[in-house]
Order: C-alpha cells, then sequence, then structure tokens
DNA sequence: GCCGTTTTCGGCCCGACTGTTTTCAGTCG
C-alpha cells in the first residue's frame, strides 16, 4: 500500500474520531492528523521501512508510536485496518471528499447524513440543488450558500500551483498593496516564502492602522474572483489564477512575530512555540508575550529567534529537519546566495530547441551580471528538439568563437552541450567533440521506463567516461501544472549510488532551476550533500527570460541548505575551469 | 495517540471568521 493511501486512511479516521466524545479524542484526531501528513510527505515508502525493519523502524518516524506502527503493520499485510473498518461502519459516508469542501468539517458532514442521507458530494450536490439544507437545524440559507460555492470551487481549483508561476503574481499584488499608500509595510510569507517548489495558498502580511481600507483594496484588487472571508485583520479571497489568498493586516510591532508565525511551516512553528512555552513566554502573531502578558518580541523576526535564545534562519529552512536544534546551539550555517551565482552552466540557442541567439543569451547573462555563461545545445538524439550531431558541433563552435570575441572583456563563453546519455550509458557525441568543449552537461531523455538497477548503471556508465562535468536534471520529474504543463514522476534512480559515482568521477550534480523541474529537489539535496560533490544551478534556459528562472534553483539549493561552497557555478571563473578540465 | 535536559504520566499552539447564536460551535490555518 502506498504512502498516500495509507495518509488519506489516517487522514479519515481522524475525521470520524473527531464526530467521538472522549476526554482524550481531540489529541488522538491529532495523532492521526500529524501521522498522516508526515507519512504523504515522506519520500521512502513506509511499507519498505516496515518490511527492511518492521513496527521497530516504524516507531523510528516522528509521530509514530506503538498503535501508528500497528496500524501501518496491519495495512501493509492486510490492506485493511480494523479500527478504519469499525469506524466506517459508524459513519458510512465519503467523508475524505465532503471534508475537501471548503467551510465542510466532519461534524456537519455526520449532520447532513444524519438528517438527509447525504453520503458523497453527488448526494450533497443533490441536496443543495434541492435547497434542503437551509432548513435544517444549525444551517442557514448562507450555510446552503457557502456549501454550493465550496463545491464549485473545488471544481475549479487546481491544487498547489508551481512557485515559478504564483510567486511573480503574488509580487506584483503586493506591489500593488505597497503603492496604495494605505500600508506601511507588505510582504509575502507562507510557502512562497520559504521558496517551496509548489504553492497551495498565497499568504499576505501588512502593516496598517488602516485595516478597513486595505482590505477594501485588496479584495477588490483584479487578481481576485472571490471573496471568502473578510474581516478587519483577516481577509481570505480565492484568485483567478485558481488559489486561495490571505491578507493580514496588524501593528507594527506584531510584524515580527507575525511574519515568524505566517511563514511556518506548521511543524516548525509548533517547535518554536514549544520553546516559548518552556521558557515562561506565550508566542503568537501578536508578539511574544512574557508572564505579564506584555510583548517583549521586539518588531522583527530576528528579535523574536533572538529572545528565545535562537539565531535567526532563512525561511527556506523552516521546515522542522533539525534546524531549530541548530538555531539553539547558534549553528546556523551560512546558505548560498542569489547574489553569488556568477554564470548559469546549462542553456540553449534557438540552435536547438531555444528562441533567442548565443549573441542575445550572452547579453541577457551579462544584464545578470554573469562571469561566465556555458551555451549548451541538446545532441542528435533529442530529434525533437533539433538536437545538433558532431558536425552540427563543429559549425556551432565557430559561430561560438566569434561571439566571444566579440563579447570579449564583458563574460567568458564556455563552449558546451547537453548531451544525451543513452539506454546504454553512452553518449550521444563522439569523445573527440565533447573534450574540445568546455563544459559537458548530460542528461537521460529517452527511455524512462528502466529497472532502478538498469537507470543507475546507465548513468554511472556515462559518469565513468570522464567526460561528464554535470549531470542534468537527475530524477527526470515534472511538476504538473493542469494548465501549462504534463506532470511526469521520477524515473527509477538510486540517486545516493548515482552521487556515490559522482563522487569518483567528478561529476556535479544539477539543481535545475527550471519552475516545473526544481531537480534536485530539496530532499534530494539533502539526501547526497554528505557526499564531497559539487551542485550546478541551473536554469535550462531556452530563452533570454527563462534565465531569470535561476532565484528557483537558488531557492531550492537553500532549503537543501547549501552554503556557496558546494555550488560550482558560485565559483570564480578560473577554480571553475580547473574542476572542469579535470 | 505521541512524547520526554521538568515528565513513562500528564501534558499536548493558539486565534480568526462565520453563522446561527443569545454566549458559542464549527472550521480553518
Amino acid at each position: 500500500m502506498d504512502n498516500k493511501r495509507i495518509a488519506e486512511i489516517l487522514n479519515e479516521i481522524a475525521d470520524m474520531l473527531s464526530l467521538e466524545d472522549y476526554p482524550t479524542v481531540r489529541f488522538e484526531v491529532r495523532a492521526y492528523q500529524k501521522a498522516a501528513l508526515m507519512i504523504s510527505t515522506l519520500q521512502e515508502p513506509v511499507e519498505e521501512i516496515y518490511k527492511k525493519g518492521g513496527t521497530k523502524a516504524l516507531m523510528e518516524l516522528p509521530g509514530i508510536g506503538a498503535t501508528m506502527s500497528k496500524h501501518i503493520e496491519e495495512l501493509v499485510n492486510t490492506g485493511t485496518l480494523k479500527k478504519y473498518e469499525q469506524l466506517k461502519k459508524k459513519y458510512p459516508i465519503d467523508m475524505a471528499s465532503l471534508t475537501a469542501i471548503t467551510g465542510l468539517g466532519a461534524k456537519r458532514a455526520i449532520l447532513l447524513y444524519k438528517k438527509l442521507g447525504v453520503k458523497n458530494r453527488e448526494d450533497l450536490k443533490k441536496a443543495v440543488e434541492e435547497h434542503k439544507i437551509r432548513g435544517l437545524a444549525g444551517f442557514g440559507d448562507k450555510s446552503e450558500e457557502a456549501i454550493r460555492q465550496g463545491l464549485q470551487l473545488l471544481e475549479a481549483s487546481s491544487g498547489r500551483q508551481m512557485l515559478g508561476y504564483v510567486l511573480p503574481i503574488a509580487e506584483r499584488m503586493v506591489e500593488k498593496i505597497r503603492k496604495s499608500g494605505l500600508v506601511e509595510n507588505v510582504m509575502i510569507a507562507g510557502s512562497a516564502r520559504r521558496m517551496r517548489e509548489t504553492v497551495g495558498d498565497l499568504d499576505i502580511l501588512a502593516i496598517s492602522k488602516k485595516n478597513e481600507e486595505v482590505m477594501d483594496f485588496f479584495t477588490k484588487m483584479d487578481e481576485v474572483s472571490k471573496i471568502m472571508l473578510k474581516g478587519p485583520t483577516k481577509s481570505t479571497v480565492f484568485l483567478k489564477i485558481g488559489l486561495s489568498c490571505d491578507l493580514r493586516v496588524l501593528e507594527p510591532l506584531s510584524f515580527g512575530a507575525a511574519m515568524q508565525y505566517f511563514t511556518g511551516s506548521k511543524d516548525h512553528n509548533i517547535q518554536v512555540r514549544q520553546i516559548a512555552v518552556s521558557k515562561g513566554y506565550k508566542l503568537n502573531e501578536y508578539g511574544l508575550f512574557n508572564k505579564r502578558n506584555k510583548n517583549i518580541g521586539g518588531p522583527t523576526e530576528e528579535s523574536i529567534y533572538e529572545k528565545l535564545g535562537m539565531q535567526w534562519m532563512p525561511p527556506e529552512m523552516r521546515e522542522a529537519r533539525g534546524e531549530v536544534k541548530l538555531a539553539q546551539e547558534h549553528k546556523i550555517p551560512k546558505l548560498v546566495e542569489a547574489q553569488e551565482i556568477r554564470g548559469d552552466l546549462h542553456t540553449h540557442t534557438k540552435e536547438t530547441d531555444g528562441v533567442n541567439s548565443l549573441e542575445e543569451m550572452t547579453k541577457a547573462a551579462v544584464d545578470l551580471g554573469y562571469e561566465y555563461f556555458a551555451t549548451t545545445n541538446h545532441s542528435k538524439s533529442e530529434y525533437i528538439a533539433r538536437g545538433m550531431d558532431d558536425k552540427g558541433f563543429a559549425a556551432y563552435f565557430k559561430k561560438v568563437e566569434k561571439v566571444r570575441k566579440g563579447m570579449e572583456g564583458t563574460i567568458s563563453i564556455l563552449y558546451g552541450a547537453e548531451v544525451d546519455i543513452l539506454k546504454d550509458g553512452k553518449l550521444d557525441l563522439k569523445n573527440e567533440t565533447l573534450k574540445r568543449m568546455d563544459c559537458v552537461v548530460a542528461g537521460v531523455h529517452t527511455n524512462f521506463n528502466m529497472s532502478q538497477k538498469d537507470m543507475t548503471n546507465r548513468v554511472i556508465r556515462a559518469f565513468e567516461t570522464g567526460l561528464v562535468n554535470v549531470f542534468a536534471h537527475p530524477t527526470g520529474r515534472l511538476i504538473g501544472d493542469t494548465q501549462f504543463h504534463r506532470a511526469r514522476a521520477p524515473y527509477a534512480i538510486d540517486l545516493e549510488k548515482v552521487a556515490d559515482s559522482a563522487e569518483e568521477n567528478g561529476v556535479a550534480l544539477e539543481i535545475n532551476a527550471f519552475p516545473n523541474r526544481t531537480d534536485l529537489n530539496d530532499t534530494n539535496i539533502m539526501l547526497v550533500s554528505g557526499r564531497k560533490i559539487f551542485f550546478s544551478i541551473d536554469t535550462d534556459a531556452h530563452s533570454t527570460s527563462h534565465l531569470q528562472f535561476m532565484r528557483y534553483g537558488v531557492g531550492t539549493a537553500r532549503r537543501g541548505w547549501l552554503t556557496k561552497d558546494r555550488v560550482l557555478n558560485a565559483l570564480p571563473l578560473k577554480s571553475l575551469q580547473k574542476i572542469l578540465s579535470k
């Protein structure tokens, strides 16, 4: 049974338990929710963890104790769970699909079942259409309308969206709010500030005393399609792009605490709050309060963390992966920053599937302040992308030479390719062609459906040619977007073995910054970063504007706790060339 | 149901908005 299904079942148990009535039930509900969340974001299948180490290994996972590990054991071995079946008998409705509707929780869902026999979304839709809900005790016209809208919204909503799509829109909104003149300060918080690869909703914070006016301005913005709630300190709207967006308006003295609170993550905040409690303080979005209820937090995030005996840490680290302890020990690493990136090592031009010429791409790179810039077009196997053969690259090299002369003194152009790693691990260009290059990026673009063993060996064989500098988009996954991009699961590959080989053969692993890739991602990076390898943060730009994607790659690297010295393209040109020529 | 530099028992983060209420429950983040 896969992690997603196990998480779903535990979540549904939590929903059903919340209908029970005994003293500790709400804590059990939380325990089930917590376990479900942990499992749904786990990289390794819990089934495998169980098969390798039994319930003992499961109990090592945070939030999994004696009972939960038994539950997982039962689910893996029998495909079902007695506790779940029993609750299901008592509450025979499709709880998960009903509570997915905003504003409808377990309690009112079961009420609708008891009064109207509503078991699933279809039943609910019918009940709404026939106006059967508004007459019920505890429900009114507005409740029925809210449920109707919730159903509609669910159909229109596209779930989490790519950061690269959402962040620019969020930044435009923040800019408009700033320019309204109604606020003293306004900033993006939430998972967008943490640079998560996808964003489920947007959080914006503002400082202002003109709460009502700010909320009027916000709820009337062009980007808004529907107002969900509107109050003096908090409003929620649904954006036209299919995402919900919160705005909180606060006092200046609360801004630090609010930024801390609303940046999250939830698990990070729980840990920080527990530290506050242990020091006799209370931390909420308004401040850090002492026993006499005096706000001692100060107006910045830094001051909040400092009062808690912690070092401030970049938002990208706040995922409850050990950063809280590190902050208490004042050992937060200095993460790589966008301005430390000196060049882009994976880009395309119109010679293959890019849209801009080498001159245009290079000039754009100069504008970004880069010291060097690699041009790495596709090799011939990638015929959809008009990949070039050895002859084509020889001709292209002449072009590179010419542009180099024109750009002398401004930027160093590195001549290279994104060469295919063929099915058998051979590279798609002749050795002598590759040997002439300054920077060889290699990647898998075909035959994705190999076994993990075969795929891993395929890539390692390519590394062992000694000709590869950077392994492009190591897992091949694509983040889906219902409107623009198709999704693709990562191919089966043993990243740790690949990283071992990368260390032996001097290959850098790419952090591809293209928003629908972010590949490697943060957890991949953490998995392999213990080795002496470099990471190359590249945009895979197919146009001059794509060069701007670098910040998503840097964000991903920071989420993986990488420092500047681990990043290949943060090196000065001379050091870089030394490593590339090895 | 989980967990432990104060605990193997007794705690567990905290507040906003809405709707149907006469002081609060449900839901959400």
